[in-house]
RNA sequence: GUCCCUGUAGCUCAAUGGAUAGAGCAACGGACUUCUAAUCCGUAGGUUGGGGGUUCGAGUCCCUCCGGGGACGCCA
């Protein structure tokens, strides 16, 4: 079972706990956990472990001196060519030169499947994320979210989890009332009416444009309603247009979601009543100064929160308290939330509230993401959604393109700030990584453009000798190519994108210098066979990594 | 005031508690009569914000101080 690597490491790693049994460090019931992976530095070989400085405690003798006995019992497989100890009690595991030409026909034979793992064991997970207002336009720290869930429900996905995304519509609320009344005053002002714009109202130029379609479609029909019921009109008629042009927005982003879930729903079908009841049957609800109140602080928060208004409407918190019921009510096994880093207050309160109605919190992850700052001219732009101060997702991906600013988004690390800075995004030259990648990939192409010319087609595996494959560039190349599916699983299982972003670059780069050092076409035949199928394993690599980041994998540059 | 992120090369960032802290960009020096030079090869660049602690071993964990961002509402 899994692919090369993850065979040759299971095994080390199954001979090694034996061994450390053999050598009587463990008893044969004990879960050992230790770690057997490739080290930083080159020179310390293909795989490294720990397990003789870990077992230092439990032996009572010094590190070198365990590891030397564990040697004496350890069985080695053939691909590994020397052990060695070093430095304070590694013992470094190094393979065979070749030992990575069996990944070609591994991933010739499965194509566009390599890199896929059962580790998600067809469990079902939801990823939620961007979830963004829709009184506004999507902005650049939306994008980020969108980038980031998207990218990370393909990682799952490929890791064998069965995944949805999910998109939850704020349509309730304050907010909302505030919204309506937004519209509503620009709709008047479109007609020739002096009103004047509400205090909180929304400022946006986009809630101009909806007004302005709303009078094309409608004219002044809606004039003469009462009030009220000329808000709620139309603030309906313009949250259906702002939808829909969300949804436009990141579709054109190219991220599409399983569900897209109304806040409202869940007023009118009445589970948010029914989960405050459930609240209070469970004893953590009471009533002060007129509201209703959930003690969180009975379970450990700092303080208690309201969950029913004095005015008899419920928060946004008791709504999404049964928002998250639902989810796990729909038989996830994991829920995974984006959020801006600014709701970690929620995170706990969250956790808290699910423990209230009896789900294990532990199920419900919350991926935290550093806010976005946009800079431009070498100054902080500042953006508000409220003065409508902002640069869309539509004008990012307008000016940098949808795969620059994917990559971009993705390639850090969630919980580290990121300055987009726009003028360097928008140029389009070589100081773009995700360029980098693509150009790669072009390069292929274009080689197989040529082979087209020269009438030459790729071998079948079995007939060409890889062992021909000799180079430090060409090995470099195979190792890299046998770590993808560890990378996906480090992916995976540490729910950080980035670091497939950073796989592809490096993995770029060991095709480029290839390239560069070894000539495909117009070689000795067999030398040229075998490379042409190593380029094509390359080829189907860098084609599935840029597919899970959303970014194209050009034929042409 | 309490809490959450964060501080690493000139810049932007990596590094499940592991060995000599790594990439990209920028800088400098080289490589195209041969499959795309949007590439490659080489050089240089560091007291990981300061101090203490935990241990075989700390950029990583704990304490403290300093700097940057954010959250603490009957908003969402």
């Amino acid at each position: 079972m899994g692919y090369l690597l993850q065979r040759i490491t299971g095994e080390i790693a199954e001979n090694l706990r034996k061994a450390a049994v053999k050598a009587g460090y463990l008893d044969p019931s004990d879960e050992f956990a230790f770690e057997l992976e490739k080290p930083k530095e080159k020179a310390h070989g293909d795989l490294a472990t720990n397990l003789a400085m870990l077992l230092t405690k439990k032996a009572r003798k010094n590190p070198r001196e365990i590891a030397a006995t564990l040697l004496e019992y350890l069985e080695i497989p053939a691909v590994v060519e020397r052990v060695e100890i070093a430095g304070p009690g590694f013992i470094n595991f190094y393979f065979k030169k070749d030992w990575a030409l069996d990944v070609i026909p591994e991933i010739l034979n499965a194509g566009e499947k390599y890199g896929r793992l059962s580790i998600g064991s067809g469990k079902k997970v939801q990823v939620e994320f961007v979830s963004a207002n829709p009184t506004g336009l999507l902005h650049m720290g939306n994008g980020r979210g969108a980038a980031l869930g998207d990218i990370l429900a393909n990682i799952l996905a490929e890791a064998g989890y069965e995944v949805s995304r999910e998109y939850y519509i704020n349509d309730a609320g304050n907010q909302i009332e505030n919204f309506n009344k937004s519209v509503e005053a620009r709709y008047l002002e479109l007609l020739g009416y002096k009103v004047e714009f509400p205090e909180e109202g929304y400022h946006g130029e986009d809630i101009i444009d909806t007004a302005r379609n709303i009078v094309a479609r409608f004219g002044d029909r809606f004039i003469h309603l009462p009030e009220k019921e000329r808000q709620e009109t139309l603030g309906k008629i313009a949250l259906e247009e702002k939808l829909q042009s969300i949804k436009k927005s990141l579709e054109n982003f190219g991220v599409k979601y399983d569900v897209w879930f109304s806040e409202r729903s869940l007023h009118e079908s009445g589970e948010v009543e029914k989960t405050v009841k459930l609240l209070l049957e469970r004893g953590y609800l009471y009533e002060k100064d007129g509201a209703l109140w959930f003690a969180a602080s009975k379970l450990g928060e700092e303080k208690d929160e309201v969950l029913v208004r004095k005015n008899g409407v419920p928060t946004y918190y008791a709504a999404d308290i049964a928002y998250h019921k639902n989810k796990f009510d729909r038989g996830f096994d994991l829920v995974i939330n984006i959020w801006g880093a600014d709701h970690h207050g929620h995170v706990s309160r969250m956790k808290t509230a699910l423990k209230a109605l009896g789900y294990d919190p532990e199920r419900l992850i919350v991926i935290l993401m550093q806010l976005v700052r946009l800079f431009q001219g070498g100054e902080l732009v500042r953006m508000s959604k409220r003065t409508g101060q902002y640069i869309t997702l539509d004008e990012l991906v307008e000016e940098v393109g949808v795969d620059a600013a994917r990559y971009f988004f993705v390639m850090r690390s969630h919980d580290a700030h990121l300055d987009f800075d726009l003028d360097l995004a928008k140029e389009k030259s070589s100081e773009n990584p995700v360029y980098y990648i693509q150009y790669a990939h072009a390069r292929i192409m274009s080689l197989y453009r040529q082979c087209n010319e020269q009438g030459v087609n790729l071998p079948p595996v079995e007939d060409v000798d890889l062992t021909i494959l000799s180079s430090e560039a060409e090995l470099e190349l195979l190792r890299h190519l046998a770590e993808f599916p560890v990378e996906i699983e480090k992916c995976a299982t540490a729910l950080a994108p980035h670091h497939l972003a950073r796989y592809l670059h490096e993995l770029a780069g060991y095709f480029h210098t290839f390239y560069n050092s070894c000539r495909v076409l117009g070689v000795e035949e067999n030398l040229s066979k075998a490379r042409l199928l190593l380029v094509e394993a390359t080829r189907i690599v860098l084609r599935k990594g840029l597919k899970m980041l959303g970014v194209s994998a050009p034929e042409k540059m």
